[in-house]
DNA sequence: TCACATTTTTGAACGGGTTCAAAATTATGC
DNA sequence: GCATAATTTTGAACCCGTTCAAAAATGTGA
């Protein structure tokens, strides 16, 4: 067998144990000592391999971000237009995540969200973004390069950045829409995404365009580190 | 002394004691044993008064909320446009929140948002929202009607309610800013405030009204309540 | 195979939020 | 003033996240 293979299973034990857990009784109800016995372990050991509850909670919601880029990007196919695209990018995120609507919250605080000051670990890198917002982008670059038409040049740049935005003002929502089934935040998708499609071919008219260039220069502005 | 007095004392010292250690430690380093030894009474009898930790920042927030508005609302004079009347508002919504800003996350999670469900209480009423929201716009409303000249009367009615979800990012946006004394949020406000006040002045022109109107339509959709 | 280092696992503790039965205090009717 | 009810206060638990020293298991070189 593999060097650590042993390891590996108890990791993967701990993270499935988690998992189902996590889904069927949600964060508070969720305890590690429950979490250890479904995984055979003890409690000291399963902070071997997670320094907290919380990080177990990151662990999943990455893993659910790589789910949501795999089932995305193949759906992005050339020559749909742009509008089509956010709605199944934002379709598909809701998806993914439907299952554990009852960790949402957990979801914005240790993940998607960065992270309040004060409270970082001395050892984390100080460059430590959004999990996976990187990633979350290139999707969008793609699906904006595959759309056709082709959006105005004058907001094709900085339209993946926003478009990201656009998603994680859906997943907010989403995180407290108590709705059955969250029915809101998908008429919400269904509604922003060809509003938002709209927007930008307006975007060839010059108010249209001089408002949206504002807002640009208004999140650099917030983003700029001085 | 009047019935109750006693009592109100003792919640007046736990509220006060909370006040400053939170201020001065922030939300996880304060313990309730240590509200309850400062106010001089037993960490049970803290909690005859208020049912969680968390109830504490709730009452807190509640407090800032209506000195903000104390604050704000004088100075909304007559006669100024939009723009500075957004402004005050937000300054001065930072201005009151900043000795607290370690508290942040907990506003968010506690009082700015709605209850996440399965959390409520069975108690809690169905129709809890969002800590202080009706006020809060009733502010904004005031600054719409105190403005020169006036917003267009197409959007005039949704104005309130637009505005105060601007606050509601805004805020989001410090309580995840780390820059030294939240000057980031500062200029965001900055530029958002006549950022917003000029959309407002363009949505004369039908394309830009139109706009706005889609918007306002999407966000209704996203409360309606079936 | 043996000595030694490294990795993995354990179980007992600690700290802090929360609960609760009972005690102490205060109010109320007579 | 006194009995009784309501309010306020206490302190000892309980639960759960987290830590840690030490034990067990595994790997490594000779």
């Amino acid at each position: 067998m593999a060097a650590g293979s042993k390891s590996e299973a108890t990791r993967r034990r701990l993270v499935e144990a988690a998992t189902e857990q996590f889904r069927g009784q949600g964060f508070e109800r969720t305890t590690m000592r429950g979490i250890a016995a479904a995984a055979g372990v003890s409690v000291g050991n399963a902070y071997y391999y997670f320094s907290s509850k919380e990080a177990i909670v990151a662990e999943l919601y990455r893993t659910l971000q790589n789910q949501h880029r795999s089932t995305a990007l193949p759906q992005l196919r050339e020559g749909h237009n742009l509008g089509e695209h956010l709605r199944v990018i934002l379709q598909t995120n809701l998806d993914v995540l439907a299952p554990y609507h009852s960790l949402g919250h957990q979801f914005l605080k240790t993940a998607a969200l960065p992270v309040p000051p004060g409270t970082r670990k001395s050892s984390a890198p100080a460059d430590a973004e959004q999990v996976g917002r990187g990633k979350s982008i290139a999707v969008y670059r793609q699906a904006v390069q595959a759309a056709r038409p082709q959006p105005p040049l004058a907001v094709r740049d900085d339209l993946p950045e926003l478009l990201w935005l656009v998603q994680m003002g859906v997943t907010l929502f989403w995180v407290y829409d108590s709705s059955p089934g969250q029915v809101r935040s998908r008429r919400l998708v269904s509604n922003t995404a060809p509003l938002v499609a709209k927007l930008v071919i307006l975007s060839r008219l010059p108010v249209v365009r001089n408002i949206v260039e504002d807002v640009v220069k208004l999140l650099r502005g917030a983003r700029a580190h001085d």
